[in-house]
DNA sequence: GCCATATATAAGCGATGACTTATGTATGGT
DNA sequence: ACCATACATAAGTCATCGCTTATATATGGC
């Protein structure tokens, strides 16, 4: 029945209150590793973890500079997110044509 | 670090493939535990607790019915997921006017 | 009341997940 | 070259998950 759809990665990374508060961490802005384990109770391999798996689900990047590797917010991570809940237009009458058109811009 | 977030059930709940699916099938219509397991290729009691977890997080309601309990979608079930997304608005500019108006709307 | 159907709950089991500590790999400074 | 810092990976542990089978709890028809 599971054929790895694509929203599976990006749901399973969500679904974990540490990595999202990770990632919410970064919305404020890029962050190193070092920054991250020091504003969270848990240990730089258990952060490491984490923004692999949100690196795997494309909602972030990263990139390096010197020692530190800056991790920051993939913008256009979320939009299978986005196509997911348009996919259920259908409970959202009303709503659909504005989905419709935040879908067209970020696919630019 | 974990407190127990809006999101939490509804990420988490969406986290299984199966129960993807089995949210996916309710979106046709309104659906009876026997069919639904009809359709799976998975137990009836598994059924029953993926269905469970989908209401645990708002995101279907039932429905008794003689000797069937009818599953339904929640429409607004997915509105916390709405929000986790429109909470990070800073990194598509552009459409959170469209998000907020979606927003107002479903408030209602 | 009795039996069949429909669903929920209980109990158990193997797989996966989220952490830990220990170690490996880069990079920079001296 | 050496050492410290920054990060990633390995390995192990304990809890949680998704499933199963077995059983309990409706409800309806006779």
């Amino acid at each position: 029945m599971p054929t790895t759809a694509p929203q599976d990665r990006i749901f399973q990374a969500l679904a974990d209150p540490s990595r999202r508060a990770l990632f919410e961490s970064l919305t404020r802005g890029e962050a190193a590793v070092n920054e991250l384990t020091a504003r969270f109770d848990i240990s730089q391999p258990a952060v490491s973890q984490h923004l692999s798996a949100l690196r795997g689900a494309g909602l972030v990047n990263r990139r390096r500079d010197g020692r530190h590797v800056y991790y920051r917010v993939e913008p256009s991570g979320i939009k299978p997110l986005i196509d997911w809940l348009a996919h259920y237009r259908a409970f959202w009458p009303q709503h659909v044509a504005r989905l419709d058109q935040l879908l067209e811009r970020m696919d630019k």
